[in-house]
DNA sequence: CTCATGTGCAACCTCGTGGTTGCACTATAA
DNA sequence: TTATAGTGCAACCACGAGGTTGCACATGAG
């Protein structure tokens, strides 16, 4: 049950878990890649603040700078999303084999 | 833009970012409702901690509690695992609607 | 070249998260 | 009825997350 695996999903979950953090996502998945300083202007936070959210999200894989010029764009990482969903699937997929087992049991007896 | 669901959509990612519950959640996925007890006993960590865990994730609403006796069963709300996985299809459908609109503009020009 | 703009680094602060321990309460089993 | 297994509540602690400010460093625009 691979245990690398779910510190990943984890990361992942952990970096989309914060408002501010989830925002940027949007904005970059709304918006297209931008720069931190892009990113900070429709915020109530400081660059910095974005900043180090950025580093969280590129921690988790979500976010990919690219140096663009004097500025550094980021870029959504949309292959995350996907393997986020895919790991939603596995829980839901046991879910419902464990339903079905006690469905089963209940029947028999 | 609903910004009350973005928070919904952040809390249920938060509750999914923490090891531990991520842990109890698979548990939970893959052998059925079970109790604050019975799922701290493979867990490294105190039952009490389990419990809070447990809180955090009926706040949002990934679990649902259930007296069963004199114990209480907590079993998976599939319903919200649904929703997160479409939240996060949005934003790759956003994205690649952006990605799409970057390349209509290059080809143009 | 000069200057403005964007980025990077570091120190600092606050507060919530994750965890523990201890005890009281409740309800089932014997 | 009495012991026991499960839950609930509260106080407490450590540490890292989220945020700010200030300044130094690059690099494109004029």
């Amino acid at each position: 049950m691979s245990k690398a695996h779910d510190r990943a999903a984890a990361a992942v979950f952990f970096a989309l878990g914060d408002g501010t953090r989830l925002s940027v996502v949007r904005k970059l998945g709304s918006a297209g890649a931008q720069s931190a300083t892009e990113l900070s202007d429709g915020a109530k936070v400081t660059r910095q603040a974005i900043v180090k959210h950025l580093r969280v999200l590129e921690g988790a894989g979500l976010v990919r700078p690219e140096k663009r010029g004097r500025e550094v764009l980021y870029s959504l990482e949309t292959q995350r999303l996907a393997d986020a969903q895919t790991f939603l699937d596995g829980i839901s997929a046991g879910w419902d084999r464990a339903i079905g087992r006690l469905r089963r049991l209940v029947e028999e007896s």
